[in-house]
RNA sequence: GUGGGUAUCGUCAAGUGGCCUAAGACCCUGGGUUGUGGCUCCAGUAUACGUGAGUUCGAAUCUCACUACCCACC
């Protein structure tokens, strides 16, 4: 039995926990370290599918799409129907559906956990709908995603240490509920989540009970929901490396380039986040000297493109002064110039990041990268 | 020229004698956003009551004159 995904660890980093390896799927091979688009609604916001799968120089390969979201628009029916969410929006490589745990955590006010599953009322319509981990693997079964992802709860921050744990708990056994439930593993891939909070023995409790079940990868959940970053990182430090080696690690809703590097370095192969399409519709590029927000006046003249580092499309094209222009207007072209550039500056940042590991000098990039980034954001501070 | 109307922050616009050292929106300026309930949210700047004189304990609010603009008529 050949499960539908597998991983390749090429090489790990000697300094650190980084890693370089090859995620292979039904839609075809993923390099990692790798950040995966958000598309949570069959599109990813403002950018079309060619344009997706030619960011950077080689291309994305993943994106990220969400089973809650399409269960209730659409609905799974349909894009079963349409044949699959591949091709249903026009996207010929990997497809990682979110289970919809997220969405329970997020949308918190409309819900009632349960040990069978969830409850919970649409924001769109109010209509009642109970979630379950054999219905999150239903509807990701009809929509032929590549990984699938376990149905969680993902506990708040702060939370109290029992709930925390009761809820590390659940997710166990909605995990071993999904595994049990998943049948046609050579076409789909499940994913286990950790869960545990910030807190470390849970952390590790966590991670022994989903590791029994022997999945091809396993993601870390319920961090980056507000807590501090030095926290994080120090959390993330200790439980990355309980998971195996030889799986991949996915760092759920991750993020921002700082977390990206902090995470990388401690042994993440899978990040995903809407930060760069959510900020880019919102008007501010992500550029090589840093975040801008391009509605400051302080453009408003300026004709030189975007990043002068960046050979995207949009800063080939297309000027600040032009941006700013469409960010003030409110023309949904510039959120589209935005994501696409972010995007790109993001896909590329990785593709950048895996050459330094294959070339022993990820650390060094690293700092590079952070000098380069955040340097002109704290020179502003220290003003 | 005659009659009528209107004049409040950059713009639109509340307010018809004391709670107005003047609402709100837009604009402008800055910030936020992390498994997307976001073409979004938050914050900030502006000594704006056409001018002058009166009435009154008190006027953006009442009176008169002037000025500007608008509409009719000649």
């Amino acid at each position: 039995m050949k499960h539908a995904v597998t991983f390749d660890l090429i090489k790990t980093d000697g300094r650190s926990r980084a890693r370089r390896g090859v995620l292979h799927t039904p839609h075809g091979d993923v390099q990692t370290p790798v950040f995966m688009p958000v598309g949570t609604q069959a599109t990813v916001k403002a950018v079309k599918p060619e344009d997706v799968a030619s960011l950077g120089h080689e291309g994305a390969h993943i994106l990220l799409s969400n089973t809650y979201h399409l269960y209730l628009k659409p609905g799974h029916e349909l894009v079963r129907k349409a044949g699959g969410l591949h091709r249903f929006m026009n996207w010929n490589g990997a497809i990682l559906t979110d289970s919809g745990g997220f969405q329970v955590f997020s949308l918190g006010a409309l819900r009632k956990i349960e040990e069978e599953g969830v409850w919970f009322r649409s924001y769109i319509d109010g209509s009642s709908h109970h979630f379950t981990p054999e219905t999150s693997i239903d509807v990701q079964n009809a929509l032929g995603s590549d990984i699938m992802m376990a149905f969680d709860e993902c506990a708040p921050y702060p939370a109290d240490r029992s709930y925390v744990r009761q809820s590390l708990e659940l997710t166990t056994r909605w995990l071993k509920r999904c595994k049990e439930h998943h049948r046609d593993v050579e076409r789909q891939s499940l994913f286990g989540i950790m869960q545990g909070g910030v807190y470390k023995d849970l952390r590790a409790q966590s991670a022994e009970q989903i590791c029994e079940l022997d999945l091809p990868g396993y993601a870390i959940g319920g961090l980056s929901v507000g807590e501090p970053a030095e926290i994080m990182y120090d959390v993330l430090e200790d439980c990355a490396p309980r998971l195996p080696a030889d799986r991949p690690r996915y760092l759920m809703g991750v993020g921002s380039p700082d977390y990206i590097f902090e995470g990388v370095e401690r042994g993440i192969d899978m990040f995903d986040c809407v930060l760069p399409t959510r900020v880019g519709r919102n008007g501010r590029a992500m550029t090589s000297e840093g975040e801008l927000n391009m509605k400051n006046a302080r453009f408003k003249e300026d004709f030189g493109p975007l990043d002068p580092g960046c050979d995207c499309y949009v800063c080939r094209n297309y000027s600040r002064a032009y941006i700013r222009h469409l960010v003030n207007t409110k023309e949904i072209f510039g959120g589209m110039l935005l994501s696409e550039h972010n995007l790109y500056f993001l896909v590329r940042t990785m593709e950048k990041i895996r050459k330094s590991i294959e070339e022993d000098r990820f650390p060094e990039y690293k700092r590079e990268f952070f000098d380069q980034y955040y340097a002109p954001k704290r020179d502003k501070e220290e003003q």
